[in-house]
DNA sequence: TATACTAATGACTAACCGGTCATTTGTCAA
DNA sequence: TTGACAAATGACCGGTTAGTCATTAGTATA
């Protein structure tokens, strides 16, 4: 089958071309990389890149929403299931890990957050931060209930606050040689954040503030394009009970007969998988689980 | 005079491109901003530019240079001569309020930080940002004391970052829209802030690690260079009182004979003429007050 | 007015950029 | 071996950049 071949060359070159860029994008900044550049790093033509990526711009957007997608889904999916005690550490854990194992895209994606002047990629950027915002907000109201209910955006934007400038501490000065324990970090900013929550009493933030930065986005999830997802992931699915659950999922979302816990488990099933991470992401949206 | 006539057109002409630049480079970045937009703006020729400045990278050097001087002199000031009860809310208002009123340095600051591959630039930042976490530790030692030790490089990080994330938050979303309350947001930050101090008993950043980040840059002020500056100053100076100040300053310090309450009353003096801050600041440091 | 000198100009250079496309190369089935 | 088709190439295009420099404009003195 030379179609099927040929797509997965294309998606290898695809990915050949992302990792360079990955690379070259966090040391130089992406504006300050040329394609001729990238394609010299991975040993391919200028014109070969544009069978890949329309356009240079497409190639950081893809980036951005691959490593994204995979980062809230990640959070967000902990944040719904860990319990109580252990959430706040596995939050800040597991975004402190992900910084630092995808260090690279890390660099970038701070970089581009105050920089970039590309405004379908400045959109995408806040679009993930709103997404990750809300996540936080729902941790905190699981976290502490209705009593911080006043300064729960203070203390949003201070959990925030602290991933962002301690990640930012060991991204760009290479504290790497140093071997840092982000257990111990993490413990640490566990400690603060309760601290804040049971004690602050002078509030700043309010919802208005709030809704100015956030932009208020209204992203319902669109089901034709849930649809068309899933179908996406289902055709590129190998695991038999994985892509099972993709179909049993789309079937629901077509015709909801399936009881709740059902659902959920099927939304399970499809979480461990990598590349359903996203999809499962949006299906609890969808489904307001 | 035509000699110092053409310097004091060259110093506005400085001037005057140093506040086009700086309009510009808030709004498009620095990279994005081009040399002909700058003269453009300002209604110059390309020429005149580079009699004013060597280069497109020893204009924001200045910029930088210009703003960081007063702001960190301004700080260092306030956190050495003020009294514990206020110290804090001071630190941070003043420290919003800096912000807040050079917006447009802020973007640009904040922007460089990240993303700035020009070495020289980047060593400027480094600088500056040392000399501010040097006297952000010499506040926590004078507020809190000895007890919190294990804990005041964490502390310090904190306070950090409570002014940078706060910060961009009024900077890169035009909440000026809303009018906001600096005095509530201070008085948010210092309670924060305590309550960290007080009951934070889980330290993650050590000395050794804050030495990898600030790469001490051994920067012992030389007292020629210090000789240097005083003299310039004093050419510059009009006011009779202040430039007699900087007189008697710069000969204790070829011959230290005047007693150290008369060397804080000249300082004193020089601290508030807006030209004299960074002088200020360096003796203060060379005579170890 | 003539002279001398500095300030200011903008056309110009050399380099680099993202993106295109006519051409070549490689790989199949017939 | 041939023919057909897709993959890959890199010279090329129009545009922008930082920085230069021969030339001109402006001004103060003699």
């Amino acid at each position: 089958m030379s179609t099927i071949k040929a797509g997965e060359d294309k998606m290898s070159k695809k990915q050949l071309i992302m990792d360079s860029a990955l690379d070259l994008f966090a040391k130089q900044g992406f504006e300050a990389t040329s394609v001729q550049q990238i394609t010299d790093y991975c040993g391919i033509s200028k014109g070969a890149f544009y069978l890949s990526f329309k356009s240079k711009d497409e190639l950081i957007i893809a980036l951005i929403d691959h490593f994204m997608e995979a980062f809230i889904s990640d959070i967000d999916y902990i944040v719904k299931t860990t319990n109580n005690e252990e959430l706040l550490y596995s939050f800040y854990y597991t975004n402190l890990q992900s910084f630092h194992k995808h260090s690279d895209f890390g660099k970038i994606f701070i970089k581009e957050q105050t920089h970039s002047l590309n405004q379908d990629l400045l959109g995408r950027i806040r679009y993930y931060n709103a997404l990750m915002d809300s996540t936080i907000l729902l941790m905190v109201e699981r976290l502490y209930g209705e009593e911080i209910t006043h300064i729960k955006y203070d203390l949003m934007y201070c959990i925030k606050s602290f991933v962002t400038m301690y990640s930012e501490l060991f991204l760009f000065n290479n504290v790497v040689s140093l071997d840092l324990d982000l257990d111990l970090l993490a413990h640490s900013l566990v400690e603060k954040t309760n601290l804040l929550a049971k004690h602050t009493s002078i509030p700043f933030l309010t919802k208005e503030i709030i809704q100015v930065v956030s932009q208020t986005t209204d992203d319902k999830v669109k089901r034709e394009q849930l649809l068309e997802l899933l179908e996406q992931n289902i055709k590129e699915m190998d695991e038999p009970i994985i892509k099972e659950s993709l179909i049993l999922l789309k079937q629901q979302l077509l015709n909801p007969n399936l009881s709740p816990a059902i659902v959920a488990g099927l939304l399970e099933n499809i979480q461990k998988n990598p590349h359903c991470k996203w999809v499962s992401y949006l299906l609890r949206h969808y489904f307001q689980i």
